[in-house]
DNA sequence: TCCTTAATCTGAACAATGTCTAGATTTTAC
DNA sequence: GTAAAATCTAGACATTGTTCAGATTAAGGA
């Protein structure tokens, strides 16, 4: 964890990462619109122009920050996956739930994130970016429901639908929810939900 | 339809919805970050402040252009629905994928929209707001699936979680593929995945 | 018809922002 | 140890959101 040190040297020393754990920060508090290139700056102790040599614009930065949280999210669901231990019928559907509750808590705690993550600012570049953190995810996901089928857990005519059916009830539904256009009191009735479509054996 | 007629008088005479239609105009084009008041002042030719009279900000321009975006999208979505029609198995089964259908082509119509309808901006205010057209949509979708349950055409068991895997299922595959994070070659099978999800008969 | 009052718009100003360019400072490498 | 490259600053510019005093017009009552 990079600590904002006063700065006593003409070189930051690490300003490439500094900015994007600044803008991080302020983005956490403000959301992204609400930031500007000169907070993060001032808030590190550098000049306006210094960040135009690690980003060609602020946009850039806010792309880069949002693509560290696409990572971030990732570890999260697999530290809480690698939580779930066992090969047990009761481990395996709880590990493809824990894929979605992660996804929807982890947006839920941090709505600004989120926003970012799925804003026009990753829009850019992302090429590359779906090529590495997004497949992660999709891998777990496509593991978990293979799983469910080995295990026989699953309605076999349902598994083409799987990616698809997961992927957008739990993207959806948190999107709705942090967007404020849909109220749920707990967010396992969306992963009941979710199942029942599937027909996972309950 | 007010067109833009060149001013000549000191009073606009309906500034307030011109505002509306004149940054409608250029968020269609270049999406709801890169708009300015002063442009859509200037547009219309009128001084920057005028339009301070009729919204407190430009915060509150933006999310009154979302707002009628949503009564803009559920009447496309009726329109669309009054095209089919009959009781038989074949329309009822039709309007219900008529509904997502619609959705998703509207996103993917005027991408710019449907960021601007789902961004922060149109988090303020959304109490009456929710009161009125989302609701509209909501009750559409209500009446298809309660006419496809009364129709023997969709598993009882499924009925309960209608709504909420419906809204989802399109939602979230509209998000993802505006987002750029999906990628589609016809939208039909977003709406045979949800009928598999619902036991709807084929 | 005139005159008061309210509604509507302008003009100029302010601070803040993204971004560029020239130059200052420091590190790196030969 | 010195030349070159990397890193940062200072200052400037156009643009933005927003405010406020004042100009222009419309509306309504005598």
């Amino acid at each position: 964890m990079t600590t904002a040190r006063a700065r006593t040297q003409y070189h930051h020393g690490d300003l490439d990462t500094a900015l994007i754990t600044t803008a991080r920060k302020l983005i956490k508090k403000n959301g992204a619109e609400h930031i500007s290139l000169r907070q993060v700056s001032q808030e590190i102790g550098v000049s306006p122009s210094a960040a135009y040599h690690y980003f060609p614009d602020r946009d850039s930065l806010l792309a880069a920050v949002g693509f560290s949280l696409f990572e971030e999210l990732a570890d999260y669901q697999e530290l809480q996956l690698s939580k779930v231990v066992g090969t047990s019928a009761r481990a395996t559907k709880e590990r493809f739930r824990s894929l979605g509750r992660t996804y929807i808590e982890w947006a839920v705690r941090e709505p600004h994130f989120f926003n970012l993550m799925f804003s026009s600012f990753c829009l850019i570049d992302t090429v590359d970016m779906k090529e590495r953190e997004e497949s992660r995810a999709f891998n777990n996901l496509t593991r978990c429901l293979d799983d469910l089928l080995s295990a026989g857990l699953m309605d076999k005519k349902m598994r083409p639908y799987g990616e698809l059916l997961s992927w957008s009830v739990v993207h959806g539904a948190t999107s709705l929810i942090v967007g404020g256009h849909l109220e749920i009191e707990n967010y396992e009735s969306i992963l009941d939900s979710l199942e029942m479509a599937l027909g996972i054996r309950r």
